[in-house]
DNA sequence: CACTCATGAACAATCGGTTGCGCAATTTTG
DNA sequence: CAAAATTGCGCAACCGATTGTTCATGAGTG
């Protein structure tokens, strides 16, 4: 079968109209039982599959909604995606892919190809060096559904999901402070990001009710560059005062921050403990792990997200923002937690 | 704008019919100047967007290629993907993800919702429970375009890139041999898979040309469930004669497999050595990581399937068989160099 | 001055479906 | 047994584009 077998070719075959043959194939009532019959026998027999290209023009959807995120390569990012699959699929929906690998160019095409492909609805995790929004923008005001999770954009009214790392940050330098360590750096994300505060605000809250004072040389913001990372760690560690404890950003910034400290011989979990954001499964491999790390549930905010772009996708009319914060969760590693 | 704009809208806007707004927005020569830059005008003020699900009708394409692999956690599949991607988005096509977790049945609805979605290729990398072919034989026989990648399947006349790691692993059992280890076994993968074939003939050939008998009790095939690794590798050390070397299925079941060992209390690289297959980034955070690994450049694999996708697409035609076997390298962590 | 030609735009078919409406033929109802 | 209701299917418009053909207008030619 060169050509794939149509609607026409079957109703042509069977001398009845198209229009026949779609209610026959949707048991239209109204289409008698032997023509239905007939139908759908010879539907089969063609392996018949509608074109959806053609019923979506019709339905004006392509069930296909669009992801961009920075890194499919970071553990965090590809079981989000899994969670948004699984609900996508579930949904009747696909998965249209696009890696910004943290370039704000690279999401800007993103988003213009997927709005050129026509796909229902977009979900986002923001590249850190994109600093303006413009190409959302366009975007609401096409009134297409954008979800943002986990880097979400500021300043734009869209649904998102995020886990809001305030609170779980003060627990995290709370602990520390309680195994006795004070000298806590935090290296923290790029200024354009939310949970970059966020993570800010948890640490001087800490700080603060314990009465300890700043000391600005313990915060670094990067770009989460390796070279950044590296260099930032070394500066921290030539500090007259070098800190005991640090806060990373993420695993992959702990574990170039913690090889810049082996390579200077620090021995990791005792002169120096990391604890990091984004639990990853490759750390329980490490025979010095950070001694705790605070767990964000990639999987499940991925489906939160797709769930509500479909829910927008499903229903326009209800253009509520929906923000669904999760919480995280500080797992301490067994051997380090301290028994009340 | 509620209805974004339309051709139709712009051309009644204008007075002229659909037709000619189509001919002026493609600067057809026999539309006049005065006509053609109005319509431009309105095009771009409008923020018209050509609605690609009617193009794609009329062209009979959607410029979308499908991949299933089985994990996008997996470093070595978001490396791929990240190829295919690059080459898709080159050539104006977008990629469709789906993850078969390793399920035949996942495997079998995404290719299904691949056909139905439209598709206008495939590219896959194939489930490693997948005993049956017909899912794909159905495609083959609708005449969508299928590349298989890393993941072959066998018996079925699609183009296909892989690495082909007969060579390479004569080449890692050999330098183990030079080393002075001749009690040597096999982590294999599942015998549904054609590189599960090539690592077995690699390490007989190895053997053989050394007139090492084989141990039967060395070679295991897994099923890459993270139990079954572990039960294998408790298998290998509660021999009379356990292993001195390891070639495990690749990095994740190396990993597995070194935690029984520190278990049991056997250190790496002193007691037990290990070799592994595709090199990922994260290996390099380990104390003791593997002593050498096989790297397959899936970047580059994913980008060659993505080619041969799109240019069977382009040109049916040309029907002809493509496969490109990629040359893996055997990368020898410098500290373990054997020097010549 | 009738005649060919180039120009600019409308008409209409097509891609592969969906769906409201109309019209026979048959069956039910009073 | 005639009127009404039901059954079974065709007709045609529509979704948003592309593209071959036709047709009117005005300019150029012999």
């Amino acid at each position: 079968m060169l050509h794939p077998a149509t609607m026409k070719s079957i109703a042509q075959q069977l001398g009845v109209t198209v229009s026949t043959v779609s209610r026959a194939l949707q048991d239209h009532p109204r289409i008698g039982l032997r023509t239905r019959e007939r139908v759908h026998e010879l539907a089969e027999q063609w392996g018949y599959v509608p074109n959806s290209t053609a019923i979506n023009l019709k339905r004006k959807r392509t069930f296909n909604i669009g992801v961009v995120l920075p890194f499919l390569t970071e553990q965090f990012f590809s079981m989000a995606i899994s969670g948004i699959e699984d609900v996508a699929i579930g949904e009747g929906y696909s998965v249209l892919l696009m890696q910004s690998r943290n370039d704000y160019e690279r999401e800007r095409i993103a988003i213009s190809t997927f709005i050129k492909h026509g796909v229902d609805g977009i979900i986002v995790s923001l590249a850190s060096e994109t600093h303006n929004n413009d190409h959302f923008s366009t975007v609401n005001n096409h009134g297409l559904p954008i979800v943002f999770f986990d880097r979400v954009a500021r300043n734009l009214p869209n649904s998102c999901v995020y886990a809001d790392l305030t609170e779980v940050t003060t627990e995290a330098v709370d602990y520390l402070f309680r195994r006795g360590i004070d000298r806590i750096a935090l290296l923290n994300g790029p200024g354009t990001l939310q949970a970059t505060d966020e993570r800010l605000t948890g640490y001087l809250t800490a700080l603060a009710s314990r009465g300890v004072p700043v000391n600005q040389a313990y915060l670094k913001n990067l770009d989460l560059s390796r070279d950044n990372t590296i260099r930032a760690m070394n500066e921290l560690l030539e500090l007259p005062e070098p800190p005991r404890a640090v806060l990373a950003f993420h695993d992959y910034i702990a574990l170039d921050a913690m090889q810049v400290c082996r390579e200077r011989g620090l021995v990791i979990n005792q002169d120096i403990f990391f604890v990091s954001y984004s639990n990853l499964s490759f750390c329980a491999y490490l025979e010095q792990p950070p001694i705790a790390s605070i767990e964000q549930f990639p999987y499940e905010m991925g489906r939160k997200a797709a769930e509500f772009v479909i829910a927008t996708i499903s229903d326009p009319a209800a253009t509520e923002r929906q923000i669904n914060v999760i919480r995280p969760a500080l797992t301490i590693r067994p051997e380090w937690r301290i028994d009340q």
